[in-house]
DNA sequence: TTTGTCAATTTGTTCGTACAATGTGACACC
DNA sequence: GGTGTCACATTGTACGAACAAATTGACAAA
């Protein structure tokens, strides 16, 4: 390891901070390993030796370590060692949306409200989010708009608990930094990903003719409690998204 | 808890056999989730008292929980306790192959292998497996068939040391079971989703129309050390498949 | 009635320690 | 020269302990 390396991961840590030691340790590797001062391949040092030099016991390094490798960033063997993976394997799975994506790229990410009510579930919406049949929900439908083209288009209905959420809110931030902003944590989210031909309405919207491929994504996204927050149907125009998966085996 | 349950979950543990005390309590209690006999929402035991009942410690416990919680199937909340997580939300990402989800279903799979041939890796191949360019690959194409129909064309490419699968070998199994028989373990992959509008030739294969959508995948599958295991270029029928992923958030 | 406070419960973080299992490399032995 | 064996390095599993943080519920105070 080189001394650039040594001075982002050496420096003193926030002992007394609410940020727990084995975060900030795994913060650290891993801003290393995507500047590249670790580079593939690289070897750490063992974990007692870490320990010794950060003044942290083995199972905190060990925890930092561990997420790191569940994150694929890490590859580590018995009486081996640890490495940074090889190859271009970089981040994990993220719950992200697709305004989070854009605005993480360098693009400009517009939304125009193509329909705002307030429906009564029916059977699908009341299956997905584990409501009853025919309860309020709120019932939104977006177009999605990245540097003046449009991509996708976005349908999606929420429980009872988030009618107040209103057409403003929905035209300045993405669906889910609004409810990052209210407190809600999404847990765990179940995705559905198909393709299928576009009709007359659909290619109008995103601009394409008819009869083109449309890449399509069903979600249901359930809390901590497991209480449904939102289920959504989108398709988006398969020249300007898709969707990367990294899977890790534990 | 019911009485089943701690018929299950209580039973001797082999506290001398190679396999890890934590993973014998995660796969009692999974099983125990996925029987049904925990059913959602029901709250487990506080962790030093299940240690108690099992005359475990802690940190064991612990880690058989923290196991299920990321396979999103336990929820926990400081304060509050354990719980079986609410709604339809079963498993976790999966590392399979097409072949496989056919089996598991009651599918019946056939393969026909199209091309089958050693070439040299190019630009994308040596760069997506990480070997050098123009180095001996095992390239193959194969259609595959779900009950008579037609469902995708997976095309494939494999470094150096795969070499000596032969053709019959591919007509036989999937890649992936192929290369579980070779004590090959994948461990992280990924994967591009997307869609596109067939060609003539195509839709041929997938007894379609020409101009009719077409899912598409693409995946580079790693080895513990981070070695390149296979890289594919896949395209699907999307009326009769799709991508379920499951993400849980930690 | 409402509000604030405190205790009890439960998971989260961190420490220290010990031994087991696995892969590497050196060295002796044939 | 080849082969087996042994020591060493490193991660894997497991124990025990202590305190922190979050949530709930009971109780006291306004």
């Amino acid at each position: 390891m080189n001394s650039k390396v040594m001075a982002t991961l050496f420096a003193d840590l926030d002992r007394n901070g609410p940020i727990p030691l084995y975060y900030q340790v795994e913060q650290r590797l891993e801003k290393a390993i995507l500047d590249g001062a670790l580079p593939a391949g690289a070897r750490l040092e063992n974990e007692v030796a870490l320990g010794e030099r950060l003044n942290l016991s083995r199972p905190t390094i060990r925890r930092a370590i561990q997420d790191l490798v569940d994150k694929g960033l890490l590859v580590r063997r018995r009486g081996i060692g640890t490495q940074v993976v090889h190859g271009r394997v970089t981040r994990g799975v993220e719950l992200t949306s697709l305004f989070d994506d854009l605005t993480k790229g360098e693009k400009v990410p517009t939304t125009v409200l193509l329909s705002y009510s307030i429906d009564k579930a029916n059977d699908t919406v009341a299956d997905r989010l584990g409501v009853q049949l025919g309860s309020p929900v709120l019932h939104i439908k977006r177009l999605r708009i990245a540097d003046g083209v449009p991509v996708a288009v976005l349908e999606n209905w929420l429980p009872e608990q988030f009618l107040d959420i209103t057409e403003s809110d929905l035209s300045e931030s993405g669906l889910y930094e609004i409810l990052r902003g209210r407190g809600v944590t999404i847990r765990v989210a179940k995705q559905k990903i198909g393709a299928r031909t576009s009709n007359t309405a659909e290619a109008g919207l995103l601009d394409t003719d008819r009869g083109t491929a449309l890449l399509t994504m069903e979600r249901a996204a359930f809390d901590n409690a497991g209480m449904g927050i939102e289920y959504g149907s989108h398709y988006y125009r398969p020249d300007l998204y898709s969707f990367e998966v990294t899977l890790v085996e534990k």
